[in-house]
DNA sequence: CCTACCGATCGGTAGG
DNA sequence: CCTACCGATCGGTAGG
């Protein structure tokens, strides 16, 4: 069903047919975005094989064939997708964390981490992780190697945090499994976490740092 | 693509054609258990959209429309599913509660209770409730109401245990937002344990007690 | 990018 | 339960 060699998405779409203009060129960056755009919200709405390549074209005022135009497959779309939520995610952690002091205490940090990763996941256009977490499967090894890259960079920036805290005897847990338990019970907000509730990301991070390290927040207890 | 008003799976199947003789009767049960089982397995490794009803008739050595005798609709063979992966799930966890002393300490009520989550998630023939995880979005709204209380009756029994550790200051987070913590820390462990590596489930036991509750059980410590 | 199309597959059913 | 089948839909392509 899923091709056995996918050849990998290049940035410069294939061109065919008559060479487009200049100005249409720039757009072609706009539509292509737009497929990416409309495929995340469809594919976290749907999931990946319940969403048609029709439903995408669609959503982004195209015709039926028109996605294989930008995309070699259905399959490189997804791949995109990730990809670039994996990107955003990256560069929003990194953002985050230069606002800390050099040397700012591990839970100062773990906390950082924690309320920024909220952002990603549950703020305005968060279609992205959700659908990298749920539709894994449908990336072949290649596609997954690369995205596996790009987790593991992520993850990674909360070792030290949790080593030092692990050290410290706040975190009891070891803090590899630490990491993989805390990803989990953070990714699983996805599930049940509305935005317009009444727990806010503040809150839920609070109550996140209390729960893995027994830090209670000044600023909000109950 | 879905019906908008689905009938409701019941437990004896539809007689159509020559009626069954005592023996054959007999053997429905095991037939309709096959599908049962094969769904299971395939909706866990390829999803529900990406299995068809052909491989499941298949995996249960059956030909392509015999499915259909037994349930009404794909979608009522997944329900059946995860039907069946809660009851499972709600037997077990009472059979471990009912070998507790009668006023156990919360501690170990708590261990008990993930511990016993941990085997009926990863333990052998574990393929109902990662379905139930991860396929929720594909039932209709009756089935849904259906499978939630079914949840909401095995999560419950982890209220009075959160609850108690709160009041003794061993669980920092709010009981119910940690409830939905722990649940999403220890059902993400789906995606990344593997039977044969090195941690047991004893030791992934001792290594969640010890990031919730700071919990350093003596038998495993490192 | 659109038009027009292909081969494959899918969920489900009639009839026995 | 099997056989034979239907209508719908799907991912993808040729050609411009």
């Amino acid at each position: 069903m899923r091709p056995a060699e996918p050849v990998h998405d290049t940035s410069a779409p294939p061109r065919r047919g008559r060479p487009p203009k200049t100005a249409a060129e720039r757009d072609e960056g706009n539509r292509r975005q737009a497929l990416i755009t409309a495929a995340a919200r469809l594919f976290r709405t749907k999931g990946f094989d319940g969403t048609s390549t029709r439903d995408i074209a669609a959503a982004a005022d195209m015709q039926s064939g028109s996605p294989f135009y930008f995309f070699q497959s259905k399959q490189a779309l997804l791949h995109a997708v990730m990809q670039e939520g994996m990107a955003r995610a990256e560069a929003h952690q990194a953002q985050a964390l230069a606002t800390l002091p050099a040397r700012a205490a591990p839970e100062d940090r773990l906390r950082t981490l924690v309320r920024q990763h909220f952002e990603v996941l549950l703020g305005p256009g968060s279609d992205f992780i959700p659908v990298m977490l749920y539709e894994w499967r449908s990336l072949d090894d290649a596609q997954r190697a690369s995205i596996s890259a790009q987790t593991a960079a992520y993850e990674g920036e909360w070792m030290p945090a949790l080593r030092a805290l692990h050290r410290a005897g706040r975190l009891k847990a070891r803090p590899a499994v630490a990491r993989l338990f805390i990803f989990g019970a953070l990714n699983w907000a996805v599930q049940w976490y509305s935005p317009g509730g009444k727990l806010s990301l503040d809150e839920l991070t609070a109550q996140a740092l209390a729960l893995f390290i027994g830090e209670t927040d000044p600023r909000s207890s109950g």
